[in-house]
DNA sequence: TTACACATTTAGACAAGTCTAAAAATAAGA
DNA sequence: TCTTATTTTTAGACTTGTCTAAATGTGTAA
């Protein structure tokens, strides 16, 4: 059963919304996700679930099916492993992976990944922290918290991000701050929930409440 | 200007057939290189001539403008570079790379390509033992014969086929013949014109015509 | 429980790429 | 040159994925 460069995007969108508190994705979440307008997702989830990826009832959204929830971690998977080997390999910058990994990740061939997978030393994380589910489909999952829930004296490393835009990639990387980088926690402001943080060396900075929440930790002992 | 997947095939297709003897490509040729009807080539045809990217006459066939043939030696660079990297890195044998070369070609980024070329040490021959373009679209030509023309005494070097076949591909596999595998000739048949070889160590292996002729040497002093 | 806002689906249309069958042009042979 | 054979183009239709505008359903707040 072949799936279409779209159909796979779609499935992909369903999988991202559905992966957290929402249980199901409505046709307008899934239209922002993907780009198109609603009436355009609706002919889809009508196609896709005629062929048995998602679940799915008039006005009342989508879920996916087994098969659903297969083809969309192979996808991430893919996508994942592409965003290492960019990363590592290629020496591209963390904000500049995303995009083209969004293409690289509908090649079609499991011993390329197989290959590639190996190729790249079996990588658990991708270059902004995510888990790369291996090839059954299951996430390794980690001890992370955002940055904003921790307390003044904590010592952390930073493990990844939560948001993935360019321009929040960019921002930590003029701040300096990466995955693997520790920090200890100085203080918390109460009035604007800003956080200033010392770097492992000496240098301190201080963030909003935006990125620290958008940044994720592991507690150092 | 953004080509679609199945523009740039078709630009690619045009290219191969009109790279060698050919001076003008049909529509019957283009149609049997992408395996579509010839009607369907038709219309693509006014569509790339509308474009620009092909001089194209009504029931006179079509060349490349130089637009197209820009387009399709980037095409043809990036295919090949992708062999490499399958091949040397990825150890992908040589007879399937190209299948799934035929999907990464067509991802789309400048920089991935640049990078790509430099992390592969700016191959000059893919694994097929044919050239490389450089960005600026220059093929690096070398001297080179088929083995139907060599003369007994003579000693080559393998450097390439002009056959890219699976079945053949393997069928040299089994040889043990590849490119570098270095042999002196030791008798040409006058009569079915098999060409009998000696490996560079001491094992001698006989060949048809049919296989020399697909296989290119260079000569060794 | 009745409006009304908002979400969703339907209707109808379009672009890209494909096909088969029929018509037209070109090439080849007698 | 005339008559076929072959190639190429046109006509008309279909699929996939998209859109806008209109119709319908759902949920909320008076
Ligand atoms: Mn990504
Ligand atoms: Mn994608
Ligand atoms: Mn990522
Ligand atoms: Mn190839």
């Amino acid at each position: 059963m072949l799936l279409t460069f779209t159909e796979e995007n779609y499935l992909k969108a369903i999988f991202k919304i559905t992966e957290r508190a929402v249980k199901v994705a409505s046709t307008n979440m899934v239209a922002e996700q993907v780009n198109t307008s609603a009436a355009s997702v609706t002919d889809m989830l009508k196609k896709l679930s005629d062929k048995g990826y998602i679940n799915y009832e008039k006005y009342k959204g989508a879920t996916l099916s087994p098969t659903g929830v297969k083809v969309a971690t192979q996808l991430i998977r893919k996508h994942r492993l592409w965003e290492v080997f960019l990363h590592d390999k290629l020496k591209f910058p963390w904000e500049q992976v995303h995009e083209i990994a969004e293409q690289l990740e509908h090649i079609n061939s499991d011993d390329l990944i197989s290959r590639l997978d190996n190729f790249l030393g079996n990588p658990r994380f991708d270059p902004h922290g995510d888990p790369i589910p291996n090839s059954e489909g299951k996430f390794m999952l980690r001890n992370q918290t955002s940055l904003d829930m921790v307390h003044s004296g904590q010592r952390v490393l930073v493990v990844g991000v939560t948001q993935h835009s360019v321009d929040f990639l960019k921002y930590l990387n003029q701040l300096k701050v990466k995955l693997g980088t520790a920090f200890k926690v100085m203080a918390v402001t109460d009035y604007d929930k800003s956080i200033t943080l010392e770097k492992d060396g000496a240098e301190t900075l201080t963030i909003t409440h935006q990125v620290a929440k958008n940044l994720l930790v592991k507690f150092q002992k």
